[in-house]
RNA sequence: GCCGUUGUAGUGUAGGGGUCAACAUGGGAGGUUGUCGAUCUCCCGCCCCGGGUUCAAAUCCCGGCAACGGCGCCA
């Protein structure tokens, strides 16, 4: 495991992580140990001190005669997340005490420390407990995010997203894409702009980007093939939901030669290994979280593998399926969150919805002039991936036709001069090609049960927060 | 932005026109202990802001601000 790659730094010869994996081989041998004082037992001449790092948690021994008078109390009256250094040696811990009928929990080992140095001191109160059960709020949490952060099921959270961009990374690169970056800072306000927030380029107005939609595809154009970026996008737009940040994360891919059937198996098949892998990898993750929701009464999470293909629900049936519920809904008419409900009482996994009306898509969305709904409404090769009632992604194949382009943009009252940096690209010879873009928070808070994207963001932005 | 709800120790909650505002967690001091959700003793800490009604407001009313839930908006 990773932990035994971990070399000795400055402050430290082992991680605490490596104390429980290699402590057999460790026993007797003096070690020296960093971490946070989780918590601190005992105020006489003994004192055991849970010290705990990023790899895990070690118990610290401290005896009178083992150590100076003056260390001793230094420790006992160190206060609850301060960072201190020991050196001691690895020892086999006495097992606890258990109930009758109780499995004898496995060995563990702790440092018998004779040398100590408080690296900081944590002032008190915390505005956090780090380890307490009691619950606390999201506003406090987000306000004292470097302390929420070490508390185990949010690390948690944070160890699993940076899983979940491991494994797609590689399965993407596995399947031959290319990891590109596009500028975040355009000057024209795309697609109307309403949506942008604005910004001072030197003398002249721009904007953030709000995806990377564009310029992905101009890297197709360019002959790159297949593509994927994993970058910031920005909106300015007012909505105050669960689900909605005004800066977030979106995993996007291009790929030259297809369609959105073909993207669509792509993604599936990134989905499956991001589950599978960590279900086979990541059990210590779950079950951390678990641990925590069993505190607060919540169920558990179970990583269940989806099996491929994902179902496919079109646009056509979804409706249809809407209106067997009976609510009011006519073809044309966009799929709002109640009516996401109805689909998830069948789909309560991922599932495609394909094949939405050509109006409800943007304008570089490709479409077939003969693919009709049974009342006549042009389809589109739109498609959005969906967990339950939360909408994933949204992807399509694209228009790859500059005359058909540039009559989509006059169709939605857009000037298609304001597109020409765009549309040049597909005047010299352009491959069908099809993409997607993915919230990796969305996707985050699907697999680690998560009711909120603020709680798979580090430092949320959304309309009232910019702090920390 | 709309509708609804809520603002009480550091944190999370209970209560509620008139004793000393409660519980859990926490913080401080000390004792005991190979402890491990340590434990025991003692101590500490709170009614969002402004205005109004009232003999009396943390409690009722109005306004503000903030948060939460839902919705809308949304490539």
């Amino acid at each position: 495991m990773a932990d035994s790659t971990l070399y000795p730094t400055a402050y430290r010869t082992h991680s605490l992580g490596q104390i429980q994996t290699q402590g057999a081989d460790l026993l007797d041998k003096e070690v020296t140990i960093c971490g946070y004082a989780q918590a601190i037992r005992g105020k006489g001449k003994i004192c055991f001190l849970d010290l705990r790092d990023g790899t895990g948690l070690c118990q610290v021994f401290l005896k009178q005669g083992l150590v100076d008078d003056d260390v001793l109390s230094s420790v006992q009256n160190t206060s609850r997340e301060s960072t201190i250094q020991f050196t001691g040696t690895v020892a086999q811990k006495r097992a606890p005490k258990v109930a009758e009928g109780e499995p004898i929990p496995p060995t563990e080992y702790e440092v018998v420390a004779n040398g100590v140095n408080i690296l900081s001191q944590a002032a008190t109160p915390l505005p956090l407990g780090v380890t307490d059960t009691v619950h606390v709020e999201l506003d406090t949490r987000l306000d004292n995010r470097f302390l929420d952060l070490r508390r185990t099921h949010v690390n948690a959270i944070f160890n699993l997203r940076a899983k979940i961009l491991q494994y797609g990374r590689e399965h993407l690169i596995s399947e031959g894409f290319k990891e590109i970056n596009s500028p975040k800072i355009i000057a024209a306000a795309a697609e109307g702009g309403t949506n942008l927030f604005p910004m001072k380029y030197f003398e002249r107005d721009a904007y953030l980007s709000q995806s990377p939609q564009l310029y992905k595809q101009l890297a197709i154009l360019g002959g790159l093939e297949r593509v994927f970026e994993i970058g910031p996008a920005f909106r300015a737009e007012n909505h105050d939901t669960y689900r909605h940040l005004n800066e977030f994360v979106s995993f996007d891919i291009e790929m030259a030669w297809a369609n959105d059937e073909d993207v669509m198996a792509v993604q599936e098949r990134m989905i499956h290994h991001i589950w599978s892998s960590v279900a086979a990898n990541d059990g210590k993750e779950i079950e951390a979280i678990n641990v925590y929701r069993r505190t607060q009464e919540m169920e558990d999470i179970v990583v269940e593998v989806p099996s491929i293909p994902f179902p496919r629900v079109e646009y056509s049936d979804a409706i249809e399926m809407i209106a067997a519920a009976g609510q009011d809904i006519t073809w044309g008419d966009d799929i709002e969150a109640h009516h996401a409900d109805i689909i998830a009482e069948h789909h309560s996994g991922f599932h495609f919805i394909p094949r939405w009306p050509m109006a409800m898509k943007p304008f570089y969305i490709y479409h077939e002039k003969d693919e009709t709904s049974s009342s006549g409404g042009q389809l589109s090769r739109g498609f959005d991936l969906n967990y339950g009632r939360d909408e994933m992604t949204s992807g399509g194949q694209r228009e790859h036709r500059a005359d058909v382009l540039t009559q989509n943009l006059i169709d939605v009252d857009l000037d298609p001069a304001d597109f020409d940096f765009y549309i040049d690209g597909f005047r010299f010879g352009a491959p069908p090609h099809a993409g997607w873009g993915l919230g990796v928070a969305r996707l985050t808070m699907a697999l680690t049960g998560s009711r909120n994207v603020r709680e798979t963001v580090l430092f949320p932005r959304d309309r009232k927060r910019c702090t920390p």
